[in-house]
This record gives structure tokens, sequence and C-alpha cells, in this order.
DNA sequence: TTCGAAATATATCAATTGATACATAATATG
DNA sequence: CATATTATGTATCAATTGATATATTTCGAA
């Protein structure tokens, strides 16, 4: 029986106690073969990408990226699933925030600077990070066609992102439930968020920037604190 | 000589004086390669659609693709031309208003009004319109992952868009001449209207709707006008 | 009606690509 | 050290797919 094998249904580490991670041989090129995905994915997507460019890329051959992910389409889920890792972590802080405001009775204000600092820690990796560039860019592709790793990132991203702006948004409005409006206004806030890539593309294209600069970064958080204010 | 030859360079119609278009046989396979092209692009995106499916869709077989098109590139590009050509034919009227508006030496309520009747015509045109929704998972894409059909986009769509949108900002805060600053406004709320086809993904898995209704087309419409007012 | 050009279909090619059978090497464990 | 397990490379397969050579049909002009 192959490693491969147990990926079946999950993507985590195959079956092996979590005490001994990254001590065998394996874990590195798991890890080699995980990175260069993530870069070819996210170049090219999907279907685009190849598995021998992948293998290139990490420095090996095609066997073992089906030995570790089952297939190419494991591999794009495993993938998705360090890209919702990352923003986690990322946005742990803020998210961690933003829980403790819901669960304790907290006034408009509380909620209105958790929701800035929801936002904020966003935007701030999509447009500041340059390795996140290439999780960005998954995301938006998966959007634009929903994919293999769609509902990963809707029940993980997507649905959890919606449900707490929303009671933010409830509770900035002082509303005793979260009405369908704040509903609305929440999927309009977060749906937003992917749109930093596009706006990444197009702004480099349309100023001559080769990167976003702390300027435009300020700028565009000031923009969203703004709309925030008003709500 | 076949007509495919003609078509490097330029996707418009092969050497024929405009007169008799439509009137010949060729000219409505061509229309149903096109069609089908456009349903089968904006499905699966330009790697992932094959040819036959689209020859198929046409009821009809490979050669003719690339007898009229040249390659499934130029077929691409072609669908890339007719989607600019739609968007420009819907929103005719509020791009010529504008156009006055910034040409006349006019207020900044007129630059406002005529702001806003732009990007309502853009929003109407992706949430809205059941056909073009076609034409905004391609523009989508090419977003993500710049294609070849990008340049097209950006040059008839984006540039164009950033530029009138960005004198009208200016003429909104009486500036003398366009500032960095309202260009900059104005590549946040251009780039914020292709996020209008990822909400209508989002929005339509997390609310359950199968179809964006008229209610959220006005609540969005409304929200816009008020970011605008706010400018 | 006749003839040449335009249009479409059949069959096939060649390249790409995901996957794997098989052999070999590396590693850990007793 | 010996051996079973884990890991990796070579070579190859089979499916998909864009493209086209070639034959046939359709159509319009004379």
């Amino acid at each position: 029986m192959t490693m491969g094998d147990s990926v079946e249904g999950s993507v985590a580490q195959p079956g092996r106690d979590a005490v001994s991670n990254a001590s065998r041989k394996g874990d590195q090129s798991r890890q080699r073969i995980l990175d260069a995905a993530l870069i070819e994915f996210g170049a090219a997507g999907f279907k685009s990408a190849t598995t021998r460019r992948i293998a290139e890329r990490a420095k090996t051959t095609l066997p073992p990226l089906n030995y570790y992910f089952g297939s190419k389409e494991g591999l794009y889920r495993a993938c998705a699933e360090e890209i919702v890792a990352r923003f986690e972590r990322a946005n742990h802080d803020a998210v961690a925030a933003a829980r403790r405001t819901i669960e304790a009775a907290s006034g408009a204000e509380e909620a209105r600077d958790a929701l800035k600092k929801l936002m904020a820690a966003s935007v701030e990796l999509i447009l500041g990070n340059a390795t996140y560039g290439l999780g960005s860019g998954i995301i938006a592709r998966e959007l634009a066609e929903p994919g293999p790793a769609f509902d990963i990132f809707y029940d993980r991203l997507w649905l959890p992102g919606i449900e707490r702006n929303a009671r933010l948004i409830s509770r900035i409005k002082s509303e005793p439930d979260v009405s369908a409006e704040s509903r609305v206004q929440s999927i309009l806030l977060v749906s937003s968020i992917p749109s930093f890539h596009t706006r990444r593309v197009v702004a480099q294209r349309a100023m001559g920037w080769s990167a976003i600069g702390a300027a435009e970064l300020a700028l565009v958080t000031k923009v969203l604190h703004l709309q925030i204010d008003r709500m």
C-alpha cells in the first residue's frame, strides 16, 4: 500500500503520528512539491499547470506527485488547504478579536473596530504580502470558475467570513438579530476582497507600477475604513 | 486561399464588403460557432474548453473553426471582441452622456450623475443580463490569469473606463486637473465591477438564490450610489 | 445548367499530458 | 548488519486535443 491511498478524502498528513512530522525524508519532498505546485497552479491555473512542470520545479519526477497526493486534483486541493491555513494563520489575531467582540455584548464602536481590523488584515495579506500573492490568484480563479477547490474556499473562507462580518455589521447597526440586509451587506463587503487581486493586476498596468507600494496599501485601507464608518 | 488566412491580425469579418453581411451561408455558421464558443469559453475558460465541444454545440465539425477563426486562440480573441462590442452597445448611452459631461464645462452634480449612470449600467449588465453572464465569466478569468484576451479587455474596457471615471471624479471634486488620487479612486471603482461576478457566485451559494433578483440588483445599485455621493 | 469557389465533413496526425508498471535506491528498525 | 518499508527514477501507456490533408458537398455567378 502506498502513501497516496491514505490521501483519499483527506489531504492531511498520511497515517503517521503527528509527533515525528518533518523527521522522515519524505516530508521534505512533500513540502517541496507543495511549494512548487502553489507557484505553478498560481501562475497557470489548475488545468493549464502541468504535473511535469511542478515536478521539475520541485526537482523531482512524476511518481512522487501521485505518491504523496494521489492525483493532480489531490495536489490542487492540498494547495487550497495550504492557502486556507496560511490565511487563517495570518488573520488569527483579528479573527480572535472579532469572536470576542461578537460573544461579549460589545457596543457598536467595538464591532466597528473589529470589522476594520478584519478587513485590513485581508487586504494586507492580498496586496502587501508577496508570498500570498500566489494564493490570491488561485482564489480569484476558483471564483471565476468554480473548480476542484471551490468547496474548500467556500466552506473555510467565504462562509465563516460572511457569517462573522454579518454579525459585526448587525452589531454596528444595533439590530436585535442579524437582518437579511446586514447579511447582504456582509456579502458585498467580503466579496470585495478578491477584487484586490484584480486591482493589483489592473493598477500595475494602468499606473506602471511593478509592485503595490505602502502608499497605495494605506490608501486602500483608508477607503475601506471610511466605508465602514458610514455603515 | 482560405478565409481563415485573412483573420490574422484582425478578427473582423474576412475580406468582403460590409454590405452583404449575413447574406452568405457561411456567416450563419460563423455566428453559430461564435455563440457556442462564448458559452463554452465562459463555462470552462480558454484552456479547459475544447474545440470539439464548441463544434458540437455549434452543430458542426472541427475544420470550420479554423476556417473562420484561424485557431482556437483566434476564436477566443473573437469572443473577447464580441464581449467588448456587446458591452459598448449596452453602455452606449451612459458613455455618450459621460462624454458630453466631460467635454462641456459641467458642474460637480452633473458629473456625479453621469458617474452613477455609468456604474449602474455596468452592474445591470453583469448582474442583471443573463446573456452577458457568460462575458463576465470570461472577463473575470482573464483578470485572474491574464491570457490571450487580456489586451483586448484592457485596451477597450479598463483603460477607457478608468480614464473616463477619473475625469468625472476629478470634476466632482472640482479639481483643476485630474489628480493622481482621483486616478487611484477611479481604479478602485472600476476594478470593483468584475467583483460583481464573484458576488453572483458567492451570493447564490450563500443565500441559496438560483438567480440575482431585482431586489438585490436595486440594493447593489443603491449602495454604489451612496458610495459616489460620499466622494 | 454549368463551373468554380466557398463551405463542410471524414479521417488522421502529432503533441501534450496525467498516470503508472516496474526497477532501483534510500531509510529505518530490529 | 539485515531486511522490510518507504521513496524515487525510467520508461511507457492511453486519453485528450488542436490542427489539417483530403474528399465531398453546397452555393452563387455566368
